[in-house]
RNA sequence: GGGCCCGUGGCGAAACCGGCAGACGCGGCGGACUUAAAAUCCGCUCUGGAGCAAUCCAGGUGGGGGUUCGAGUCCCCCCGGGCCCA
């Protein structure tokens, strides 16, 4: 027996999937004009859809990145078949460390390394048949792109926050307001780098008295970009800062080597000064609730007080200067019987100048040295709290009763002023610190009856408190800052645990800053004419060895050293000398903006275009003409989403970073007028992981794949490690190498095909559930659309099976199927959506399989099928699509329309309804669809079997779903 | 320790607002075709029970309780798994 000619087999499959490939991309079908462009159509809606965009490894495609790129694609191609104008790009987030790391094995340039990557990535990717704008695509490498990167940083550099009017503005009206004496010459209350503290009390002089370097200080202050030293884990052996997960017991991850806290001159953002609105915004996005709460609690807004306390026997260096802390709980400030100071307070640092009378400055320093050491996370771990005195008393504002003033390092100086008030009476920590060191503690809450624990921090009411007694902690809470800003000793205070952004690597393979410092050590931006500044080329990629550190750059001397003339700094002379910053940008630099730059990836004179950007980026409500939102100069909240990209998809794992950070620079670049809108990403959906089994042994150890047999049957396994004969169970794990349980999307293609490929990985279950990749269950995708071609296509001739009329049944289960289809793919249920089609193919499909020249569709109903396939399946859709003769007629069917239903035709006229007996199903009465409730009732009670149950009982009470169902109650 | 999410056949799952639990696919079992196997086609496939049968009865969505005419779905407690924060 020979195989029909016109089968369809993986073969096939792949030959029609690279024809039709070629065959669009020649067509330029998916290349998506923009307004101003030939075939732009302004008339039609606009759909921006996009993925995180990968970092293309050396190691290829995983089948995970498919599973969002084939959900992205299926709604795309589905919104351009309802008319939509529809912006799908792609491009490679191509900085990073592998590439480093490569470099310095073997010398072979980052960039070389990176671009085999991203053409393998693209070969792989272009194989499924996605329908990309392919003419859009960048990568975060690309001159073209870092420059307006670096153009972004100096945006944000030359940018201050206003806290009045709570946005950004350009630096040279904040520059003016100080030189005109609007604006009091005092550094930024709410600097980080200043303890955030503000300076209370501190003398205010006119700007025209100030020293340049103290006006630089105190603008840099304001600057959303700005430099301060920062602790570090750095590593010397490799030449750069950790982050706190690639510390483990103060070595490096990656080689074993030891690691020091150190303080390191940084690149830092502000986003401290957007907490706020960050949060506040997150309620107007359609994200799942899940990321919006993990957002949230990384913002970390507490309410609470600020209050200061003054200091006895200080040193004269914070004379009439006060302690001052936050605190969430001041309705226990009478139960304050002592403060703790982090050992970098500056208090501390000066008790180490200007010892008081009976401290022991060698202890404080000693103490000083071994917290210097700890990571916040160790610091924060439960274990023994240590401290020190630092002989400096405080008075109470409460009592008016002085206090010991501690150092210790479970007070971290990131995190509120870097002072608490230790009130152990309601805090556990503080309770365990007072008991080791025998220091008072005064309840201000009564405990429960029975409370036999220690510090008690639930509700009650107040005790010991003076006028608060009696109260409850909201109410005492309240009275409490009331008091205080009365009396001028503290005010309410909204405080956030989100720290400013720490921007800057040691790295090679990053954006260069587009800074340099003179020679007295203050920093300029380059100008705009002189982007983007390059990375300079290398002999070697290996870091320099030092206790100091020094990033990588630093060894391009001839690139470092240079004139501001040289490096187009035209704020400074042609010939002054300068020294380029030698940090690199971190990898989230170019992820923060490539959505806008993909709106407009030619553009040379800005970093995209304003026309382009608003057609891409702003969203009219449901009503809203795009006219109509034209008209408006400032965001209408009222008319437009505030977000720009329509769906948005990606892992979880990016839940807080990433897309805060992008929110971040997004909001600056609002405020800028740069962009139009104060969202970068209206909707947002993380798909699952892709999953696989793996085995695992009793002691909970994994076993690789293929050293696990199964020695039962395939309804009762009994797997088996082969080597030792041990019991194993089988177990969901991610893929990985050492596993042996990965799968190679180009495998799968070769044994498939690509439209085999993307209905598994769709039918799988739902999208956003992580699932296990199930090597056999593919089979059933395959035999779906073989099924669906012998459906449409006679596997003799070749020819369209073309029934001469339309069965009644058939084209009713149609018109449901493309309702179905088409709500689901909107939910982005896909699966369900897969289901509808199979269960069409079914019925449509006679018992037996179709004989050869039989036929069961007309031509009018294959190509409303093979529309509604053609999003999940484009390329089987399209060869029968074309075998119909509608390709050469009509164009291609990725732009002919969506098919329409008949809502008529979705509901029948007669229903077949339950009917229930204590809730009990007892039987099933058939009635008009638009029965009434009587009509039913009445139906069912005259069911002969019905009445048979009912004999002898009386009938309570009948209860009717009018088109669901019937219960009766009786007894 | 705190917060969030999830537990449905042998497996992946479906079940819209509380209304016939298990659609659809995989696997399995039986049969047809075949010298044979693969492929293909047909039938069965939650569990237990009754019947020659079409069917019928009982139980069933991790466990226990509750609300309701009616609970996979809502509420409370417990067990198990996952994610995040600390």
């Amino acid at each position: 027996m020979t195989e029909p000619s016109h089968r369809y087999t993986a073969a096939f499959a792949g030959t029609i999937e690279t024809t039709w490939q070629a065959r669009w991309e020649e067509a330029g079908v998916f290349s998506q004009p923009n307004p101003g462009e030939d075939g732009w159509d302004g008339t039609r809606p606009k759909f921006y859809c996009l993925d995180m965009f990968p970092y293309p490894s050396g190691a290829g495609l995983h089948v995970g990145h498919p599973e969002g790129y084939t959900a992205t694609d299926i709604v795309c191609r589905y919104k351009k078949m309802n008319g939509y104008n529809v912006l799908h790009p792609m491009g490679w987030d191509a900085f990073g460390l592998p590439a480093e790391q490569y470099a310095i094995q073997t010398g072979v340039h980052p960039a070389e390394t990176t671009r085999k990557a991203i053409d393998n990535f693209r070969r792989q990717l272009k194989r499924f048949g996605f329908c990309y704008d392919w003419s859009r695509e960048f990568g975060t490498i690309d001159e073209d792109y870092y420059k307006w990167t670096q153009w972004i940083f100096l945006k944000i550099y030359h940018a201050w926050y206003d806290p009045e009017i709570a946005r950004a503005r350009p630096i040279e009206e904040l520059v003016e307001e100080l030189e005109t004496g609007e604006r009091p010459a005092i550094f930024n209350p709410d600097a980080a780098e200043y303890g955030a503290a503000g300076a209370p009390g501190r003398e205010e002089f006119p700007w025209s008295q100030l020293d340049e370097e103290t006006r630089r200080a105190i603008v840099d202050s304001y600057r959303l970009a700005y430099v301060a030293e920062q602790t570090v884990n750095w590593c010397p052996k490799l030449g750069t800062a950790l982050a706190n997960e690639e510390v483990i017991d103060g070595r490096s991850e990656r080689g074993g080597f030891p690691v020091f806290r150190k303080p390191l001159r940084q690149w830092q953002f502000r986003i401290t000064a957007y907490a706020e609105r960050l949060l506040d915004d997150l309620k107007n996005l359609d994200w799942p609730s899940s990321t919006r709460t993990q957002q949230a609690e990384w913002i970390g807004r507490s309410e609470g007080a600020h209050v200061d306390f003054f200091l006895k026997d200080g040193p004269s260096a914070h004379e009439g200067l006060p302690l001052r802390v936050f605190t969430t709980r001041p309705d226990t400030l009478f139960g304050a019987t002592f403060m703790v100071v982090a050992p970098e307070h500056p208090l501390v640092g000066a008790v180490l100048e200007e010892p008081c009378p009976g401290c022991d400055r060698r202890q404080i320093r000693a103490y000083v040295d071994h917290a210097k050491n700890l990571s916040d996370v160790e610091r924060q771990e439960n274990k023994e709290k240590t401290g020190v005195p630092l002989g400096v008393q405080a008075i109470n504002p409460a009592t008016g009763k002085p206090i010991p003033v501690w150092t210790a390092d479970y007070v971290l100086m990131g995190y509120g002023t870097g002072a608490i008030m230790a009130v152990p009476g309601q805090d556990e920590r503080d309770w365990e610190f007072a008991e080791k060191f025998g220091l008072p503690i005064i309840r201000t809450v009564q405990p429960p009856e029975g409370w036999d624990g220690k510090a008690y921090t639930g509700g009650g009411p107040a005790m010991n408190s003076g006028f608060l007694d009696g109260m409850g902690i909201v109410e005492a809470k309240s009275a409490m800052t009331d008091w205080l800003e009365q009396e001028g000793k503290g005010r309410r205070k909204v405080n956030y645990k989100l720290r400013d952004w720490l921007f800057s690597r040691q790295r090679y393979w990053g954006e260069p800053f587009p800074v340099v410092y003179d020679e007295r050590g203050f920093h300029f931006g380059v100008d705009e004419s002189a982007l983007p500044v390059r990375l300079p080329p290398m002999k070697d990629y290996e870091p320099e060895e030092s206790d100091e550190p020094q990033p990588l750059l630093a060894k391009a001397h001839d690139w470092v050293r240079t004139t501001a003339g040289e490096a187009g700094v035209s704020a400074l002379p042609a010939d002054a000398p300068v020294r380029r910053e030698t940090n690199t940008m971190p990898g989230w630099a170019g992820s923060c903006w490539y959505f806008l730059r993909y709106c407009d990836p030619k553009n040379g004179e800005r970093f995209v275009g304003r026309e382009a950007e608003r057609a891409w980026m702003l969203t009219p409500k449901p009503g809203v003409s795009r006219a109509q939102l034209d008209e408006f100069g400032d965001f209408p909240v009222e008319y437009a989403g505030v977000g720009g990209v329509d769906l948005y998809v990606g892992g979880s794992e990016h839940a807080v970073l990433h897309l805060l950070y992008a929110r971040f620079w997004h909001k600056v670049l609002f405020d800028l007028g740069e962009v139009s809108t104060p969202e970068p990403f209206q909707k947002l959906f993380h798909q699952g992981l892709i999953l696989s089994h793996a085995y695992q042994r009793a002691d909970r150890s994994l076993v690789p794949m293929d050293q696990v047999e199964n020695r039962g049957t395939e309804d009762n396994p009994e797997y088996v490690e082969t080597a030792t004969g041990g019991r194993v169970t089988q177990i969901v794990a991610k893929m990985s190498k050492s596993l042996k349980n990965v799968v190679n999307p180009d495998d799968v293609i070769a044994d498939y095909g690509a439209d085999t490929f993307r209905l598994y990985e769709m039918y799988m279950g739902p999208l956003e559930a992580s699932k296990p990749w199930d090597t056999r269950a593919i089979e059933g995708m395959f035999r779906f659309l073989r099924d669906v071609w012998r459906l449409c296509i006679d596997e003799g001739t070749g020819e369209p099976r073309i029934a001469p009329e339309a069965d009644d049944a058939i084209e009713k289960l149609l018109h449901r199927t493309i309702a179905k289809v088409g709500q689901d793919i909107e939910k982005l249920a896909f699966n369900t959506a897969i289901a509808a089609m199979i269960e069409f193919k079914n019925a449509a499909t006679p018992k037996g399989g179709l004989e050869s020249g039989g036929a069961s569709l007309t031509a009018d109903q294959m190509g409303r099928l093979v529309r509604i396939l053609a999003p999940f399946a484009p390329h089987l859709a399209e060869e029968v699509w074309s075998r119909l003769g509608r390709f050469e007629a009509e164009g291609t069917i990725a732009t002919a329309a969506w098919p329409t239903f008949d809502e008529a035709m979705l509901v029948d006229d007669e229903i077949e309804v339950p009917v229930q007996i204590l809730g009990k199903v007892r039987g099933k009465v058939t009635v008009p669809a638009d029965a009434d409730e009587k009509a039913m009732e009445e139906a069912a009670l005259g069911d002969e079997r019905i009445k048979a149950l009912l004999e002898g009982k009386t009938v309570r009470k009948v209860i009717v779903v009018p088109g669901r169902l019937v219960n009766i109650v009786a007894n």
